[in-house]
RNA sequence: GGUCCUGUGGAGCAGUUGGAGUGCUCGCCGCCCUGUCAAGGCGGAGGUCGCGGGUUCAAGUCCCGUCAGGACCGCCA
């Protein structure tokens, strides 16, 4: 190395020794007779006091240098209490530059913050200087770590890390697949993996027993906060186990990380909750239990009305403390919200301290009414907002609402850590088009054991052998239980329409695998992305990657993607029509 | 595919009722400065107000379209 220290790490008990450091020029303090120059490399910064060296005044931003120099303690008044190294500083006898610097398109500042007010294309396009930034070295530098105990914890429970192809065929989690042509078969192409799905269970059947991989997953599907087209799970599989082994293992991860990362022990087991509970009381799969503000149901109370609003499958309501107080406009704007994710409207009741309620509703029966407050456990002060319709959706438009309003009211404990297991899911649901059914999960995934033989005969209420880990209101991980006789696997196939012909062009070898004595097994898989962020502390899970795509889908550093030439089309072979 | 928000010197912003490319902080360039640590002082440069069209005597500002980014719905576990 052509440094002898880092900079970060000075400390009162180096002062004396003699030393060379390379970094770059954070900051510059020139005084004429004197310049300061605050030193930065990975490990941090030190101050450098350069007297006697006209040559540093040509020094600017971010120029790459090397320092050679004398540790010394800063004399009082003159320490600095704010930086790690603040009690001494590095007199320099010479410093050369090693490269210079242009000015920067964007500040690069020491603050431990993430996200900066820099517009995130400008950072996307220059990562290369975002990462010289504290918070998104230590973005990358935490992912590195979580990734880290993930392999230490796999591996001390003797699972074995396999890697699977990205060139290969479509697999069955349903997002739109990546396509890539293929050369050597004109008119043939591979899909990038969703999730090496179909290859773990393979393994299992293999007989590994405990696999493991840290997989890049590829779906081609629109961007969100948290969602991209190419991301990575910790993906698992096991033989002859039960949900206890996964949850066991599972609880073992999250609190490994969260322990080693953030010094926070997270009590275990976590809670569990079923989906329809999940769904009745928070409105959601994946509830954020750091609030309650739980979902009213007020179906029963509504049965028989005359009023049409609440002529509906499902009638619930979120009541907001406080919310007597909301005006108007405030009230027209749930209007604007409910619409905007395509509800009807919300309805509402404003309950005084004084006088008597009012609200969009005071047509409805005078007993009803009256019985409302009660009903719905709303006191003098509050308001009740309510949403009616068919069930499943009703509860997903009050869930969202019981999310913004508790982040409106500042009900959100945010110093908190809620993780729980959502079991018991469904097996299926209603095609698009409503006219068949659809595996939630994906049709490997094994009936819990009162619908193993009858699953088939009321596809809505049955229920499968998955779980999802749920913290802070987002899905970590998910998996299940799977299939492995082919009796049952048929069953499903049957119910989701897939006819024996298709289910032999799609998946015919693992069907073909699961004739030679495949092992129960089960598993699960983590959005490793998310849960970085859920460390750092971010939503959006582009913090945590090094590299991150714009919601376009392209890469604002590269200019990925680009058009291609004549030549590689024909090459490629994307014109061309397979034989039969 | 849809809804909403954003786009103004290098960065972050402000810009009123439509009235001169106006302002602020930082950065950049030059000069000065021996204890600063967000150094300071003086001076200076830097603009296709995303792009195109329209309304108007006059558009950063209003209207239409378009591009880019972001959030959300659809989609996606």
């Amino acid at each position: 190395m052509i440094r002898t220290h880092d900079a970060g790490d000075l400390r009162v008990g180096d002062v004396g020794t003699s030393v060379t450091l390379a970094g770059w020029v954070a900051r510059r303090r020139d005084h004429g007779g004197v310049t300061f120059l605050d030193v930065r490399d990975a490990s941090g910064s030190v101050q450098v006091v350069c007297r006697d060296l006209p040559e540093v005044h040509a020094l600017r931003s971010e120029w790459c240098i090397s320092v050679g120099g004398e540790v010394t303690a800063r004399t009082e008044g003159n320490v600095n209490p704010n930086l790690a190294t603040g009690e001494i500083e590095v007199v320099a006898s010479a410093v050369t530059v090693l490269s210079e610097s242009e000015p920067l398109p964007f500040p690069i500042d020491g603050s431990d913050e993430i996200e900066s007010g820099v517009d995130e294309m400008l950072r996307w396009k220059h990562r290369y200087l975002d990462l010289r930034r504290t918070g998104p070295a230590r973005a990358v530098r935490t992912r590195a770590k979580a990734i880290s105990l993930m392999r230490h914890v796999m591996e001390s429970r003797g699972f074995v890390d396999v890697e699977t192809p990205y060139l290969t065929r479509s697999t069955p989690e349903g997002a739109r697949d990546f396509l890539v042509p293929v050369r050597l078969q004109p008119g043939h192409w591979y899909a990038l993996p969703q999730s090496p799905q179909l290859f773990k269970q393979l393994l299992m059947v293999g007989g590994l027993e405990r696999y493991y991989q840290i997989a890049r997953c590829f779906r081609d599907e629109d961007f969100r906060a948290d969602r991209t087209a190419e991301f990575t799970q910790l993906d698992i599989e096991m033989s002859f186990l039960d949900e206890e082994d996964i949850f066991a293992l599972t609880e073992d991860l999250l609190a490994t990380l969260w322990r080693e990362l953030l010094g926070i022990e997270l009590p275990t087991p976590f809670p569990r909750m079923s989906y329809w509970e999940a769904m009745r009381r928070y409105g959601s799969d994946k509830p954020d239990l750091r609030f309650e503000l739980e979902l009213v149901d007020l179906t029963e109370h509504m049965a028989g009305t005359e009023f049409r609003v609440f002529q509906a499958e499902h009638v619930g309501a979120v009541v907001v403390p406080g919310g007597a107080a909301y005006t108007r406009k405030e009230l027209d704007a749930w209007q604007d919200w409910a619409k905007s994710r395509g509800g009807k409207g919300i309805a509402w009741l404003l309950i005084p301290t004084t006088g008597e309620p009012k609200g969009s509703i005071t047509r409805l029966e005078p007993d009803r009414l009256a019985s409302l407050p009660e009903a719905a456990g709303a006191q003098p002060g509050d308001a009740i907002l309510f949403a009616a319709g068919p069930r499943r959706t009703t509860l997903e438009m009050l869930g969202a609402l019981r999310l913004a309003v508790a982040q409106q009211q500042g009900l959100v404990r945010t110093d908190e850590w809620k993780f729980l297991w959502v079991v018991d899911a469904p097996m299926f649901e209603p095609t698009g088009d409503g006219a068949g059914w659809t595996a939630v999960h994906h049709p490997f995934t094994a009936p819990s054991v009162d619908w193993e033989k009858t699953f088939q005969d009321d596809p809505e209420a049955a229920l499968a052998r998955a779980y999802d880990v749920v913290g802070n209101g987002v899905e970590l991980g998910g998996g299940s239980i799977r299939i492995h006789r082919g009796e049952m696997q048929q069953r499903v196939f049957d119910v989701i329409g897939l006819t024996r012909a298709e289910a032999e062009s799609k998946f015919g070898f693992l069907l073909e695998a699961f004739k030679y004595g495949p092992p129960p097994h089960g598993g699960i898989a983590f959005g490793i992305d998310r849960l970085v962020a859920e460390l750092l502390g971010t939503d959006a899970i582009r913090e945590t990657m090094a590299f991150p795509k714009a919601s376009s889908g392209g890469d604002p550093l590269t200019g990925a993607p680009t058009p291609i030439t004549a030549e590689q089309r024909a090459e490629a072979g994307i014109d061309a029509v397979p034989e039969e």
